[in-house]
RNA sequence: GAGCCCAUAGUUAAAUGGAUAUAACAGGAGCCUUCUAAGCUCUCGUUCUAGGUUCGAUUCCUAGUGGGCUCACCA
């Protein structure tokens, strides 16, 4: 809605002959609500900027008048400042444009088209079966569902992909951990036994079993070569789908899977097809077969590895030496099933930017594979979460914090602040569970999607200031502002006179209000929520400082109607903002 | 050793090459007989170093310093 706002700014600007015309907003709103830069048209004539700012502003007021724009425009005044040419608009004009158009589109408004018929999936979650679901998965669950939102915002076709490892040297490692007690190795018709006396514990006790049989199955790997040797047995085992192996495996592996279920779940996510390795690497044997048969990939060692060295990359291994294939072999099946399965525009790859290089060997092996992926492969580079003051968790090392963890700590922060606060009203279960959930999404979401996120457990996450709990706030205080004023309100979100006046805080609102389908626009541009983020507290402070200085309820009649039609856009800005982040509201807290 | 990424108040983070670098938290001072004080107002405090490009650099380039990640049969 900004953009048709500086178009008719762009209109004047081109009746005084200006063609291209590029617009920001002053620092303050003293200085006016759009500004003008004149830097380039300076350097066009030749002539110092403020000098050109102060003439333009001189011959659009001539324009202005002369063409009796004023009447409809939303124009009050045009000044200028220094290198800038900064117009004011007229706050009961901009009122009535900002609220009837947002109102007249409805729940349209902030959405785009530019993704239609184009499909595209989002791979992300992607946890190992057998291992802990730790903070980083959460993280990137979180971050892949936002995405996900973003993108099917814009109108594209959005497939939410997992890609989960149930085989490889991870899962062989649980086994022999599993093996592995104080008195020595037992069989695995023993672990068996031992994981059925298990049936009825919590999941969370059934994987933190599976979690130490990790532990001592890694550090077994790393310190004994006895083990590596075990455990690389067992890797082929796996593969043979070997009978003495497969009640422990799938006993576990349904563990595990069930447990991420709930976590999905308990943070609204779902997903349209779950990969596993175990579908992806017969077939990726065959394909580095084939590739190696057309010179794409090379033996050395022993093992077929693609020469990335060739391309400035760096060589990776895709079949070990012993033909069974690693991640990269699989992962080229796992392509060639996304682009059999589906008709994707491009694949998006939500994973940690420690895979960087990996990633940039496996897409030009790719091109060279399947040269229809060349280009529709994308690695969306997540920042990953650095416990702070502390070196990075480690499942292996055992100071891992799990999703499940973080979620009971933050819970138990919000039901604190509940005990202290004087007014009791009744919060239910579900809402404390909402709050929680917002906190996290939004502690995860706010930084650049690449950026790392400092954590700490200890501060845990914050539910003051920049927060999700403060954006929720906002729209359980217009619930019950809306709730208390609807004997009067009519409902229907436009308003038909022109309000007398209008507030700086309501100004603020309406400009702010005006910008929403830029940054739903940005942030499918830049595959990064956090603009939506950003944008959501930003409203929120808007809206916090409107509700300290104005009035709704006990105001005459026709301001009120205003404030209450312009509340419950912000209201519906808000929803569908924090909706985008995966961020469910409440009416009340 | 090579490659990639990063460096902004005490802390965590913002800033299409543009105006007085912006917030939150922490610290200090105020505000509840009025729509929810998980709030509001005021206050203290910042661009790693050295060069360069530019009318203008937190942003771009070069070098340095300090961190993180990756670099062969793990995922």
């Amino acid at each position: 809605m900004m953009q048709q706002i500086y178009k008719q700014l762009e209109e004047a600007l081109k009746s005084v002959g200006i063609e291209r015309a590029e617009f920001s907003t002053p620092p303050n709103s003293d200085m006016g609500d759009i500004a003008f830069p004149c830097f380039a048209l300076a350097k066009e004539v030749g002539k110092n900027p403020a000098e050109v700012a102060t003439e333009l502003a001189a011959t659009l007021n001539e324009v202005y008048a002369k063409e009796d724009l004023r009447e409809s425009s939303l124009v009050k005044e045009i000044k200028a400042f220094g290198p800038y040419v900064n117009f004011f608009l007229d706050g009961p004009e901009l009122a009535s444009y900002v609220l009837n158009g947002i109102s007249q589109q409805g729940d349209a408004y902030g959405t785009h088209a530019d993704g239609k018929g184009k499909q595209v999936l989002i791979e992300f979650g992607c946890p190992n079966p057998m291992k802990i679901f730790h903070l980083g998965h959460l993280k990137n669950l979180i971050t892949g569902e936002s995405v996900v939102r973003v993108f099917e915002n814009a109108g594209y076709d959005v497939k939410r992909v997992n890609y989960q490892g149930d085989v490889g040297m991870h899962i062989a490692k649980v086994l022999y951990g599993l093996q592995i007690t104080d008195d020595g190795q037992r069989s695995f018709a023993d672990v068996a036994k031992s994981m059925t006396e298990m049936k009825d514990a919590s999941l969370a006790e059934k994987v933190a079993f599976l979690g130490k049989a990790y532990a001592r199955g890694a550090n077994a790997y790393e310190e004994d070569e006895n083990a590596q040797k075990a455990v690389a047995r067992l890797n082929e085992m796996v593969y043979e789908h070997d009978p003495s192996i497969q009640d422990v495996y799938k006993t576990g592996r349904g563990w595990s899977l069930e447990y991420f279920d709930t976590i999905y779940k308990k943070l609204g996510s779902h997903f349209d097809r779950m990969y596993f390795e175990s579908e992806t690497y017969e077939r990726g044997v065959q394909l580095v077969e084939e590739g190696k048969e057309k010179g794409i990939f090379k033996e050395s060692d022993g093992a077929i590895i693609f020469p990335g060295s060739e391309y400035e990359l760096h060589d990776r291994v895709f079949l070990n030496s012993k033909g069974y294939p690693t991640y990269e072999g699989k992962e080229l099946a796992l392509a060639e099933m996304h682009f059999t399965e589906f008709n994707p525009y491009q694949v998006i790859h939500v994973v940690g930017k420690e895979q960087a290089g990996y990633f940039d060997v496996l897409f030009k092996a790719l091109e060279q594979v399947m040269p229809h992926t060349k280009g529709r492969e994308y690695h969306l580079v997540g920042g990953y979460l650095q416990l702070k003051g502390d070196q990075k968790m480690s499942s292996r090392k055992g100071n891992v914090i799990s999703g499940d963890e973080l979620l009971s700590a933050v819970q138990k922060g919000i039901q604190k602040i509940l005990q202290e606060r004087e007014d009791e009203h009744d919060i239910s279960e579900e809402t404390i569970e909402t709050i929680t959930s917002a906190a996290l999404k939004y502690a995860m979401l706010k930084s650049d999607v690449s950026q790392d996120v400092a954590f700490d457990m200890e501060e845990s996450v914050s539910t003051t200031g920049d927060s999700g709990p403060y954006l929720l706030y906002i729209v359980a205080r217009i619930s019950s502002i809306l709730e208390k004023g609807q004997e009067t309100n009519n409902k229907k979100q436009t308003i038909s006179n022109l309000p007398s006046s209008i507030t700086s805080e309501e100004k603020k609102l309406l400009l702010l209000l005006a910008t929403y389908p830029e940054v739903t626009k940005r942030a499918v541009q830049t595959y990064d929520p956090s603009h939506i983020a950003k944008y959501t507290f930003e409203l929120a402070q808007a809206f916090n400082a409107f509700y300290a200085a104005c009035p709704v309820l006990t105001v005459e009649e026709d301001v009120r109607a205003v404030r209450l039609t312009l509340v419950s856009l912000v209201r519906q800005i808000m929803i569908s903002g924090l909706r985008l982040l995966g961020i469910e509201t409440v009416e009340k807290m």
